[in-house]
DNA sequence: GACTATGTGGAGTAGGTGTCTCCCCTTATG
DNA sequence: CATAAGGGGAGACACCTACTCCACATAGTC
């Protein structure tokens, strides 16, 4: 259990030119994760840092503990925005406003989008804070449906593949066009609200949350190629 | 015009032997590039069709111009079913129908999905049908916008991106549950369906024709890793 | 200022993938 | 049966990416 794959207190606190570079490292990466996504290479980080690659490699023992150790935290803002819709004072306003702003968060971070829909990394501290988010994203839907706004054959499985759609267009279209995703997402969100009459019968069931893990664990990254968008 | 990148008429015929095995590989392409999309290798292919790699190579100078062989014809599919959209009697039910539809030959066939959505193969045939789409598809948007059903701030260049939406959910699931996107592809409908007062302002400008096209040259198929899907 | 544990750089290794060629062997066809 | 055409598939080649190794540099200490 005490795997320390992120030594987050170490036995002899590292030499200070050891510890800044650290901090280059996790700075970079979220640079080069962000615009680049996980398909980025240590290597990719370490160059974008200005380090060497075995000074990446001596301080995170894969890509794996390096994603952990980025994304670990950043999932906290986004419980911290479910639990603002939470809190809201119209219930359909605060799904709206949820899923709009975790829209934001991924068009401005492709590794945070990547590991969100994905599971083919994080598998400790982001695995967890992921689980810690679903009875919440529940409330949330259940409370916009409640209040006779959100049609009610909407289900929690269902934001994920929305997210996923969404984030599709912004990866399609994020070479000119980085704001049509939001169309996109304002007609998707029209077809969400509860029409009484109007709404069409969903032609299938929702995925239950193993088939969801099924299709995050079979996550496919995109192939490799693209140098654009790696600021400097 | 008279390109003969496969050569439909050649000087000599084929001896009858090699004829077959162009079927062959023809057919084979189709069931491979149907299940795991371009990305496939041509030694897939030459696997699959039984066949040694080498008479691929010799009958199609590349995967360009397997593809251009195969999809050219099924493009007219999508032709007939836009043909079909114009004739029906709503035209809103035209419109629906005709996406639906087509979402069903990108759910059926992941190749043709992805020739649909990029530009980075199929640069003769292909394109040219593709060419040829467009004035047909914008008829059947005008014609369910003029008949006050299809919301007035959709706009042709929309389209596309609900085939990648929807495109993508495809992908995400197709391991275990093959048919949710006819759950989304319901909940975009909905929302594309017009309906005074209650429609939301859209928030961004749709695409311009050189954006898609852009979006559609820039299209990064999966990263490769995925053997699962091939039929036999 | 000299000594040593600690840290660094980046060429290099190992291993994977995809494209396509080459050449010896097989087969159709007259 | 002769021979031109076709077939097979090992392997050359040209990429990637992950990760290691060790001569050299530096921080911190006495």
């Amino acid at each position: 259990m005490a795997r320390d794959t992120v030594p987050a207190a170490p036995a002899r606190p590292l030499r200070r030119d050891a510890e800044l570079n650290r901090r280059r490292i996790i700075d970079a990466a979220r640079v080069v994760f962000g615009s680049r996504g996980l398909e980025a290479t240590l290597d990719d980080i370490a160059h974008y840092a200005g380090l060497g690659v075995g000074t990446v490699y001596r301080r995170f023992p894969g890509k794996e503990q390096l994603v952990e150790a980025m994304f670990a935290e950043r999932m906290d803002e986004i419980r911290a925005l479910a639990e603002q819709a939470l809190e809201a004072a119209d219930p359909w306003q605060g799904f709206v406003d949820f899923t709009w702003q975790a829209a934001e968060l991924h068009a401005d971070d492709r590794g945070l989008r990547e590991v969100m829909l994905s599971n083919v990394f994080g598998h400790e501290q982001v695995a967890e804070a992921k689980a810690r988010l679903v009875p919440m994203i529940t409330k949330v839907v259940e409370r916009a449906q409640r209040s006779g706004q959100l049609r009610a054959d909407f289900v929690p499985t269902d934001l994920p593949l929305i997210h996923q759609m969404i984030g599709s267009v912004i990866e399609y279209t994020h070479v000119t066009q980085t704001h049509v995703w939001k169309r996109c997402l304002a007609l998707l969100l029209d077809g969400l609200r509860a029409e009484p009459g109007k709404a069409s019968e969903l032609p299938y069931p929702p995925l239950d949350l193993q088939s969801l893990d099924d299709a995050m664990c079979n996550f496919r990254l995109p192939r490799s190629g693209d140098r654009s968008g790696i600021p400097r």
